[in-house]
DNA sequence: GTCTATACCCGGATAGAC
DNA sequence: GTCTATCCGGGTATAGAC
């Protein structure tokens, strides 16, 4: 059996994908973990500190996988394929990838819906470079879009992917099909991207 | 001065507005309501009682105005004025509204980000009518989009509205002029809602 | 019926013994 | 490194004053 830490991580990483953040207690962690309530605050300082590394972490793992994906597409592929990289890493859960996989993006919708101040200034760091690239690379085939739409855009896109997973809208997906769900995602997404622009200043 | 369930009411929306649910105690709310902690249970039966009851009326002020801003647009209304309609209720938190509006548009993106039980079951209830009515409406400009997919993209939008107003997206959205938020968005929605869809089965 | 004081339990943090 | 004991803040339930 591995040292203390790594139990933790791992005991937290599986409760954060069980139950989400709000339903853990510090005991539950040390408890699942076979450690002290107080080897948290030896090892991490706190507990959302420990919840915060896994999450970091998680994050780490998807934007790896985002930029695979984009590295393994064409010069010129499609806008359909670049949507389709970057959103399905973000929005695995209801397709049945591996347990892995699924487990993380639970985590990250999680994180998402209640972002400590330390993940979101780590999303910020993060989502700049990758996305940027991206952002690069779709702005080809929307170039009748303004850079500062286009990133609203993508922002909005993304604040959508995470709050989908949460409870609040999990009523209402129900209709659709899993399996229908990407797919159907992707073409709204496109669609969105590709719109029209507000223009500089709307005179009527 | 009102009776003691209207001070807390009061008391309970602008700490909601000001601070977030997250970030508030029983004592802030009896404090500042003059009150003693065990009121709270007596009136309301548990905080959580509570802050739902102020989540609830907002919501339904929201609900109020959409309808009345849906029965003011000509029957020929283009697709754009149906968006906006919809959205400028939903989203008026940057604009320079009235008070009671921002403060209202706060209240409806935090409970949309950890929503009560209660919260989810209230907004599933009351989005039907409403959102079905608008979608009737929205649908006769989109006649190509399936009525699942165009459920489907109207649960997105909602979604990333609600999510945008967060603290994760706040730095994201820093770089957009204010002003120019809302027509921003009303394009992209619209472009979303236009797309082609998925169709029934992805063969190639 | 209203309201208050208070006691209880849970959860996170931490000091100090080992 | 690990554990126990303890503290403190927070939500809740209740007994009793008015």
């Amino acid at each position: 059996m591995r040292d203390t830490p790594s139990r933790l991580r791992e005991a937290a990483e599986r409760l954060l994908a069980e139950r989400g953040a709000a339903r853990i207690s510090l005991r539950d962690i040390t408890d699942a973990a076979g450690a002290n309530v107080a080897s948290v605050g030896y090892h991490f300082g706190s507990k959302d500190a420990l919840l915060d590394e896994v999450v970091r972490s998680s994050l780490t793992e998807m934007y790896d996988q985002q930029r695979a994906r984009l590295a393994q597409l064409p010069e010129d592929a499609g806008l359909e394929d670049l949507v389709r990289a970057w959103v399905l890493p973000t929005f695995a859960t209801h397709a049945e990838q591996d347990e892995k996989q699924r487990r993380r993006s639970r985590i990250l919708q999680d994180a998402l819906n209640q972002p400590s101040p330390a993940v979101t200034a780590q999303l910020a760091e993060m989502a700049a470079p990758v996305q940027r690239q991206l952002l690069d690379r779709i702005s080809r085939h929307v170039p009748h879009v303004p850079q500062e739409e286009l990133w609203l855009r993508h922002t909005a896109v993304l604040a959508a992917l995470g709050a989908l997973g949460s409870d609040a809208f999990a009523g209402m997906l129900a209709a659709v099909p899993p399996d229908r769900l990407a797919d159907q995602l992707v073409a709204w997404i496109v669609g969105g991207l590709t719109a029209e622009p507000a223009g500089p200043r709307q005179t009527a």
